[in-house]
DNA sequence: CACTCATTCCTTTTT
DNA sequence: GGAATGAGTG
């Protein structure tokens, strides 16, 4: 433990380890894992033991070490991530922003967008210009519709979901349209091929890229391309790349292709950090095999295991891993915390979602004011909201527990950072601006150009296809020429020439240079949500309807221009890989800069296009966090619900075919599970609403796979019954299954007639009468509210006397 | 051509 | 429970 740090920018010299504020405060294995620098490293990290801490020391270590931040890279998934490391090294670094200029910290599709940008032209890639727009599913899901119409078949028979999802499975493997074709036998695949064909055409030809392109056409630019290749080797000598367990066949060609094959004699720098056990995005392509097989790739990898806990208490973790230990693919980690005692983890069987929801407001509202938390590391006066967390596998169990907590009063964030961006009003001035980018887009251009109506229907947009496909023209530059086309009314003559010069005025032409064209991106996009008449629309609607929604997309459109002006104050063009920071001269991008506000614009619409929904954790905002069980993963809280433990849910019907899904399904519970520190409460409702009606639930066969460490509680006014015929999911039940510590008497005994009780809203009442039977009633005479009926088995009440 | 209302379908997770 | 399509009316 006694090894000097090769040398300190600070002064101070260390004579230690011990006395290097970078190295401090490590184990053994963390401090390996950051003083390792050279050649390449993989990095087994289990849930909680220190992951960001180990890698963002890690990157600070080298920059200190003397390696130029501009020759190092890390990867990660989310932007939230990448934010969130680059300000953590950052801050290691004493804030210094010389210190990291130029270092790359983002994620593989915003490095991907941004080497597509700059190599487009010398890529090789037919159709793929500079200012290319990302499409979204629904841009995507809206061009394959149109294929599938052109090439004459039902969007019943194939549904443009299922298409897209192969499409997006073949891309993820490096499969290319063609590829494709030569590899389709059957005529399912053979119609899936033609689509694929068709779907890429479209894309070129409206000069855009969806997700997946992102990554297949950087990898084969990449494989491709030596002079390209060659020059981010030269750029990048240190690459790290985070979850590295979730990355898919084209992420690992294009993280091979960077790290290279060293220079020389030397193995190339590559660290990878992950975990096989948080491996939950197989149905997305990643490849476990990716991480199981990095020293195969690279003989002589350092592998380094960080293996103790940090975060949660024992019975956690005893939970965590008696249930992974269920995996059959798996090797086996263990999981340990050298921290004593902590509250056994509570399993709450609910009668319905109202009931599970109301638990855990309850528990939360006690959590915060301070009645539970007096345990040794307990924070005065009890654990604030940020800290607490609910976690569900399907987005739309959200609904429930949000009425919960809004009733409540109880502040509460919704993980979804795409929502903002999905809302309508938001979608029509971002088609927009995607057609001020890139006027070929023309999904966007259809998408608006009859929104705000301008008496432009279908008849006249079929005559402008029909034409532009006639004269092989673009859409847009058929709605130039609509003078000469016939069929088209004088009226809508007029319509599609003012539309056209409004677009015109915004991009003066599409040079971005002169007058009339806007300095700021901001001042841009407030323009067009004006002069686009967006914004007279939706006052329009406002006006009329006086509903809440059409008040607030007046705001949301604000909002937007706030967004981009917030974009425009942070956007930082050094840490854009698109751009230069290397000493001078080493390869101006050709073609030379295109006009700032062009530039800004791209770089804001991709910014837009590749915001996860993890993306919006924000805990300065002292609220609860509702989010998928997916976006949890990377994050801790102090307390965490984990809600909707029932078979079909988690793990989710479309799982239960293989194996493989399964366990999949598994990893995710451990993900929620290993989120939580202290406190961890896992629900499964007897009744749960899905889409609109009541159903029978089964509990979910995880809850049997979890140990004897937690306490099983149940408020179902029949729960003893149902105790003894539940069969935790498919597996039968044992005699060493979990039992329930404390089982519920009947409610209606608990609250004899007479007895005094606190109810968390009403206060404290007295109980009039009491129906029997597994609905049972009460009539609770409260001191503040009045006289009220309760349906006990969904009410939280405490006896306190009488 | 624009707008409203009813019906039908589908529902994992996400860059 | 919600989006997306289709029919019908102004």
């Amino acid at each position: 433990m006694e090894e000097h740090a090769p040398h300190s920018t600070d002064g101070m010299s260390p004579a230690s380890t011990e006395a290097d504020p970078l190295l401090a405060d490590l184990t053994g294995p963390q401090r390996d894992a950051v003083m390792h620098t050279e050649g390449p490293v993989l990095v087994v990290a289990a849930a909680g033991s220190g992951k960001t801490r180990t890698i963002t020391r890690r990157m600070a270590y080298l920059v200190r070490c003397g390696i130029p931040p501009w020759s190092i890279m890390a990867l990660t998934f989310t932007n939230k991530a990448a934010a969130e490391m680059r300000s953590r090294v950052m801050e290691l670094l004493n804030a210094d922003p010389r210190a990291t200029r130029g270092l790359t910290v983002t994620t593989f599709h915003s490095l991907c967008a941004r080497l597509l940008r700059r190599y487009a032209d010398l890529a090789g890639l037919p159709g793929l210009k500079a200012d290319f727009t990302i499409y979204d599913s629904a841009d995507q899901a809206s061009l394959v519709k149109r294929v599938l119409e052109s090439a004459q078949l039902s969007a019943s028979n194939w549904p443009p979901r299922t298409v897209l999802s192969a499409i997006s499975a073949a891309k993820n493997e490096l499969r290319d349209a063609g590829a494709y074709a030569a590899q389709a036998g059957d005529f399912y695949s053979k119609t899936i091929a033609r689509v694929y064909a068709g779907y890429e055409k479209a894309l070129r030809a409206a000069n855009a890229v969806d997700f997946d392109d992102l990554l297949l056409l950087t990898a084969r630019m990449l494989k491709e391309n030596a002079a390209v290749r060659g020059e981010c080797q030269r750029r990048w000598q240190y690459l790290l790349i985070d979850e590295y367990q979730d990355t898919n066949r084209a992420q690992f060609v294009i993280a091979s292709l960077l790290a290279g094959t060293g220079d020389g004699r030397r193995p190339p720098n590559i660290c990878v950090v992950g975990d096989p056990d948080q491996s939950i995005y197989a149905w997305r392509g990643a490849d476990i095999s990716n991480i199981l097989d990095f020293e195969r790739q690279y003989p002589g990898a350092r592998v380094i295991t960080l293996g103790e806990n940090f975060r949660s208490t024992a019975p956690i973790l005893s939970v965590a891993d008696t249930l992974i230990r269920n995996n059959k693919q798996r090797k086996h980690k263990d999981l340990f915390t050298r921290r004593p005692g902590g509250e056994r983890v509570q399993i709450v069987l609910c009668q319905n979602e109202q009931h599970e929801a109301t638990l855990i407001v309850d528990r939360f509202k006690a959590l915060h004011s301070g009645v539970e938390e007096r345990g040794e590391d307990a924070p005065e006066g009890g654990l604030p909201w940020r800290e607490m967390a609910v976690f569900y596998r399907t987005n739309a169990l959200s609904r429930v527990m949000e009425d919960a907590f809004r009733a409540a009063g109880i502040p509460y964030v919704i993980a979804r950072g795409t929502a903002f961006f999905e809302r309508e009003e938001i979608k029509n001035a971002l088609a927009y601006l995607r057609v001020v980018a890139n006027p070929a887009d023309e999904v966007s251009l259809l998408r608006i150009i009859n929104t705000p109506a301008r008496g432009l229907g279908d008849s006249t947009i079929n005559a402008v296809e029909v034409y532009a496909a006639h004269a092989g023209v673009p859409f847009f530059e058929a709605l130039r020429q609509a003078p000469r086309i016939v069929g088209i009314s004088a009226r809508a003559r007029g319509s599609i020439q003012r539309f056209v010069e409004t677009v015109d005025g915004w991009t003066a032409g599409g040079s971005f240079m002169g007058e009339g064209v806007s300095a700021s991106l901001a001042d841009l996009v407030e323009r067009v949500i004006k002069e686009s008449g967006l914004e007279k629309m939706y006052q329009a609607q406002a006006k009329a309807a006086r509903s809440e929604t059409d008040a607030e997309r007046l705001d949301n459109l604000d909002e937007l221009v706030s967004s981009a002006r917030q974009f425009e104050l942070e956007y930082d063009p050094t840490g854009d890989p698109a751009n230069d920071v290397e000493p001078a001269g080493a390869g101006v991008p050709p073609g030379g800069a295109p006009p700032p506000l062009l530039s800004l614009l791209r770089a804001y619409l991709e910014s837009v296009s590749l915001v996860a929904d993890a993306d919006a954790v924000d805990p300065s905002q002292g609220a609860v966090t509702l989010m998928t069980l997916h976006a949890a993963k990377g994050l801790e809280f102090g307390a965490v619900a984990m809600i909707g433990l029932e078979e079909g849910l988690l793990p989710h019907s479309r799982a239960r075919e293989s194996d493989a899904a399964l366990e999949e399904e598994r990893r995710l519970c451990f993900v929620g599970i290993t989120r939580a520190m202290r406190h961890l409460q896992i629900t499964s409702a007897k009744y749960r609403t899905h889409r609109g009606l009541m159903e029978r639930t089964i509990p979910s066969r995880f809850l049997g796979e979890l140990g004897r460490q937690h306490v099983i509680v149940s408020d179902q006014s029949d729960a003893l019954a149902d105790l003894e015929e539940t069969e935790w999911g498919s597996r039968p039940a044992g005699p060493d299954r979990a039992l329930p510590a404390r089982a519920a008497s009947p409610l209606s005994v608990k609250f004899p007639i007479g007895s005094l009780v606190r109810h968390p809203q009403f206060g404290v009442g007295k109980v009039l009468s009491i129906t029997p039977g597994a609905n049972a009633r009460a009539q609770i005479n409260f001191r503040d509210v009045g006289t009220k009926t309760l349906v006990l088995s969904m009410t939280r009440l405490e006896r306190i006397g009488g």
